[in-house]
RNA sequence: GCCGAUGUAGCUCAAUGGUAGAGCACGGCUUUCGUAAAGCCGGGGUUGAGGGUUCGAGUCCCUCCAUCGGCUCCA
């Protein structure tokens, strides 16, 4: 027998082996049709499982459900298989989940799909929605189900099989077993039937590696998502559509902040005026918390010698991810020519022109690098092209050279180390805006927030163990504190730690010291935060604040991490009060991050309307007139003079098109100066989001002004009523 | 780096394989106006670059470059 609590305190009761949906059709049939799933003790469950022998909580479960929803979208993924599949019967299925937003399905099929096929396998799964048919859940055996799966003959099912878990494999048919109707392996759940899905649209295809592994074929995912019916699968499109106009690619080409152009090189980005100033007003921000945390400025060059990224572990550790080395003679150049040669031609029987050229400048330039080119292997025999690389690749490694800085770090401790420390002078807190060179993959470069050329607001804390905690807690603190000065609020922290893998380095005993420190010091900041295994930087553990960009891709803003493996490699010391030498620790911290992908984020968070303290231009100066352009040139030459930053518009344009001009550029003050303003001294006051402030003397407009920007205020002066919206 | 899409004036976009266009922006002139767009006139292009097919290419094909979306990576 089966006792059945309902959510209204009602409880019915049925014999075994009652499946939920004749629960629910009992209930009453309106019911059955609307549920999807039910919620049965806390946990969600298809309509077709089965209760015996047990009292349970249940509640039917609509399309409204979060749960109810995933499941419709894992059974949509379904749909959409199928109806691809019956469009091209080579179609191999790989994998398909419900995600967050929607689903996708990872297939192998030669026909490259595109958006113009998006209609008509919508069009195939409209008629499988159609037929209502079930979704039919049967286990068999796993000898059997592998048996079943290699028969079939699709290798990504029977390896899926093999990492599922249990002693039975489950498919799921859509419609009757037996009836030739399309199936799939799937360890389910499922809604009841294809009619019951909700409104659903195809939203993209791309590639995608089976297990994320690039070394294996790479998939086609097709990505969809599904909602209860139209209206809300419409409204979800058109929020991503609203989200795409945050866009700091969209609004800093809008606003003129920055400019990314093909001829200066991918991602590295031209700064305009109005960005610029952006970016100082935040670096001049963050210095003076500088000063007030005790941190000394330092300054360092953007190159050094590839000696000091050897001994950091920089190079050649992350050497695919730096622009290649600089060499400070011909030798580069010339192995470069050389390197070229051999590959223009890789497989020719003899020299070719290239490699005939390069070898008369190598006889020409230096004998002495023929004879280190030849002791490293190099053949002038021709037709050795892969041996002649591999000797140049290691006499190119082994050069001396310099490296664009990828980090500041390694310069930082050569400042630490140029003098002898003391106890008494830790913590050192070394602090500059860095800039730094990183060949990022050119798949991955993105707008402001992912460059290869960047300025990290770095410093680095040298201490002793038992500053750790402390220091990490105040970096904490003050990245905290430049996120609420923003506003910043919707963020979230990890905790990267080592876990398994060999890129990191050191000694297992500091890694779990240092792990520890950034645990306590979490804690001592009173947060709350997840830990990632593996997501260590490759020195040591480090505590990251993430935000989401407009499209929702998470990005790391600032940064803490410790290090206990550095300040080793480069030796550093002090003198501690027993006179003996102690290693100390070092602290890596950036609380915006890199400045690129900070701003990038916060023109996204503010959509280009700034905070005045930030904004390119804080107040426009419009006359209406030729009347009162004069006066005009003299409230603009006031405010200009008090430190605001400010533009005078003194065109023939009608002020309506004056104050269309500034808010479109989300100036946050409109100074409206006509014969009123004139004959009372006076500036008429009028806010981007269309407030009128009426009518202030110069002085008290600057000094309200000045005041709001001292207090770095979020939001814009107010009328009576209260704060104009940013 | 991989898969796919895209690339036309400063910006947003048109143009059956058959004379490259519009709006905004920009320049000139007229207008001097009170809270989100005055009017007229004008200048702007090796259609991302280079090859190919064709009588003829923005349009079809190839290579490269750049951008976008994923995947992978991210000190």
């Amino acid at each position: 027998m089966v006792t059945v609590r309902l959510p209204d305190g009602r409880e019915v009761q049925h014999p075994d082996g009652v499946s939920l949906m004749q629960i629910l059709q009992a209930i009453g049939p309106g019911l059955a049709k609307a549920a999807v799933a039910a919620r049965v003790n806390g946990e969600t469950r298809e309509l077709f499982s089965t209760l015996s022998n047990t009292t349970v909580e249940l509640q039917a479960l609509k399309l409204d459900d979060p749960a109810a929803l995933q499941m419709a979208r894992h059974s949509t993924a379904h749909v959409m298989a199928e109806a691809i599949c019956a469009l091209w019967p080579q179609t191999k299925l790989v994998y398909g989940p419900p995600v967050d937003g929607g689903f996708y399905y990872d297939i192998d099929l030669d026909h490259k799909l595109t958006p113009e096929d998006f209609p008509r396998i919508e069009e195939r799964m409209a008629a499988i929605v159609k037929e209502d048919r079930p979704f039919t859940r049967y286990e068999v055996p796993r000898d059997a189900g592998m048996k079943k799966l290699v028969a079939e003959g699709n290798d990504y099912k029977v390896d899926n099989a093999q990492r599922a878990d249990g002693d039975v494999l489950s498919f799921y048919v859509t419609g009757q077993p037996n009836s030739g109707c399309w199936e799939d392996l799937c360890k389910g759940p499922h809604v009841p039937s294809t009619g019951r899905i909700g409104a659903f649209k195809i939203l993209q295809v791309a590639g995608a590696y089976h297990h994320g592994d690039a070394n294996k074929k790479q998939l086609q995912r097709v990505y969809g998502t599904t909602f209860p019916d139209k209206k809300l699968l419409q409204a979800h499109l058109d929020q991503i559509e609203e989200a795409k106009k945050r866009d700091h690619r969209k609004i800093g080409q809008e606003l003129g902040l920055f400019t990314l152009d093909a001829m200066v090189g991918t991602g590295l980005v031209l700064w305009k005026p109005r960005g610029a100033v952006i970016r100082y007003t935040l670096e001049n921000f963050i210095r003076g918390e500088l000063v007030r945390r005790g941190y000394q400025p330092v300054y360092t060059p953007h190159i050094g010698r590839l000696e000091l990224y050897r001994t950091s572990g920089h190079f050649p550790y992350y050497k695919d991810s730096q622009y290649p080395p600089i060499f400070d003679n011909d030798t580069a150049r010339f192995l470069n020519d050389l390197w070229e040669a051999t590959v223009e031609r890789k497989d020719a029987a003899g020299f070719n022109a290239g490699e005939q050229r390069a070898l008369q400048r190598l006889d020409d330039l230096d004998p002495e690098i023929r004879t280190t080119l030849k002791t490293r292997g190099f053949s002038d025999e021709g037709g050795k092209a892969d041996r002649n690389q591999n000797a140049i690749r290691t006499m190119l490694a082994e050069s001396d050279g310099y490296l664009l800085k990828p980090m500041n770090c390694p310069m930082h401790m050569r400042i630490y180390g140029s003098e002898p420390r003391s106890y008494r002078d830790l913590p050192i807190r070394l602090a500059e805006f860095g800039t730094v060179y990183r060949y990022e993959q050119s798949g991955e470069v993105n707008g402001l927030t992912r460059v290869r050329g960047f300025t990290q607001d770095d410093a680095h804390l040298f201490c002793t163990p038992d500053q750790v905690e402390q220091e990490m807690a105040d970096c904490v603190d003050l990245t905290r504190l430049v996120l609420k000065t923003l506003g910043m609020n919707d963020y979230r922290v990890r905790i990267g730690l080592r876990g398994d893998g060999d890129k990191f380095i050191g000694a297992r005993e500091d890694w779990d010291q240092a792990e520890e420190a950034v645990r306590r010091a979490v804690k001592k900041a009173d947060m709350s935060a997840t830990e990632a295994a593996g997501e260590a930087a490759f020195y040591g553990p480090k505590i990251d604040f993430i935000v989401k960009d407009c499209i929702g891709r998470d990005w790391q803003l600032g940064t803490v991490q410790i290090d206990y493996n550095n300040p080793k490699r480069f030796n550093l010391r002090y003198i501690g009060d027993d006179n003996a030498e102690h290693r100390p620790v070092m602290i890596h911290r950036a609380p915006f991050g890199s400045l690129e992908r900070f701003c990038g984020i916060l023109i996204e968070h503010f959509e280009g309307a700034f905070p005045t303290w930030l904004a390119p231009v804080q107040a426009a100066v419009c006359s209406v007139s030729e009347k009162s352009e004069a006066y005009a040139r003299d409230v603009f030459a006031l405010c200009q003079q008090a430190g605001l930053r400010v533009e005078l518009d003194a065109s023939s344009e009608r002020i309506g098109a004056k104050i269309r001009r500034a808010t479109l550029e989300k100036t946050p003050y409109v100074l409206v100066i006509g014969e009123q303003e004139v004959a009372g001294r006076s500036v008429n006051v009028r806010t981007r989001s269309g407030a009128q402030l009426g009518n202030f003397t110069i002085p008290e407009f600057l000094h309200a002004v000045a005041q709001e920007i001292a207090e770095r205020r979020l939001t814009l002066l107010a009328t009576a009523s209260g704060a104009a919206p940013g």
